[in-house]
DNA sequence: ATAGGCTAGTACGCGTCCGAAACGATCGGG
DNA sequence: CCCGATCGTTTCGGACGCGTACTAGCCTAT
């Protein structure tokens, strides 16, 4: 069946989330950077830059410095395609799941909480 | 009836809402001001500028740096409390209403596309 | 072999955000 | 009437993201 959702209760689920990672401090994901994340995540790889750039409709720089970013904090990791040495495929981590994991665990305890 | 998600329809949702998001081009607010701008429209008022520092657990330069720039965009607006003046007291927007409402209405349809 | 196309990354100048500290304005109790 | 407390803002140096333009490496068809 499918999720229907009043203009209240969207708006609230998006608020309850985003109270959550603020006042989580740890995070600090830009909107660009949190989609980046989930798209490598959750869509089939092979991940490259052009193609994360095109999906996002932004440029490539954006795609490389949030990589950079997102590398530092160990959330995804770079790797030359051997095949066509001037792609570079983008590849999950650990850490990067476990975060995906609490960032559910949330989004689904704040929907939960919506209808008391 | 409550609202039950699995933990790949969270994250499926949380990406297709960013997706739009960052693709729509318009938008570029940060986590935190996107959470105030929420709580601003659902917390019943009056809003002050230590009351949202605290509910957000950050400092008071946040508020009122992301109240400069959602004001210069128009979503918010700000009016000295008469009966204290040392407050202010935040207030909505026309345009902010939209905002938001355009806003759910793309939640809205993303969390019913997501059991097809 | 080489020219032209792809790929990702870098350089630059600009704007914005950050945390910490200090500031001016305002209120209220003694 | 003052003096301490409170409120919002400003300032400072530093970090980061942005778009544009350019570079360096790789590949492929001629």
């Amino acid at each position: 069946m499918a999720i229907e959702l009043k203009p209240t209760e969207a708006l609230k689920l998006w608020h309850d989330v985003n109270l959550d990672l603020v006042r989580d401090g740890e995070t600090d994901l830009t909107t660009r950077q949190m989609t980046i994340l989930l798209t490598i995540y959750l869509d089939p790889p092979p991940h490259t830059v052009r193609g994360l750039a095109k999906k996002l409709a932004v440029t490539k720089p954006v795609i490389t410095r949030a990589l950079d970013t997102m590398g530092k904090a160990g959330l995804v990791t770079r790797r030359r395609d051997e095949a066509d040495r001037r792609n570079v495929i983008i590849q999950r981590t650990v850490q990067g799941s476990l975060y995906l994991d609490r960032l559910s665990d949330l989004i689904i305890a704040r929907a939960h909480a919506l209808r008391p």
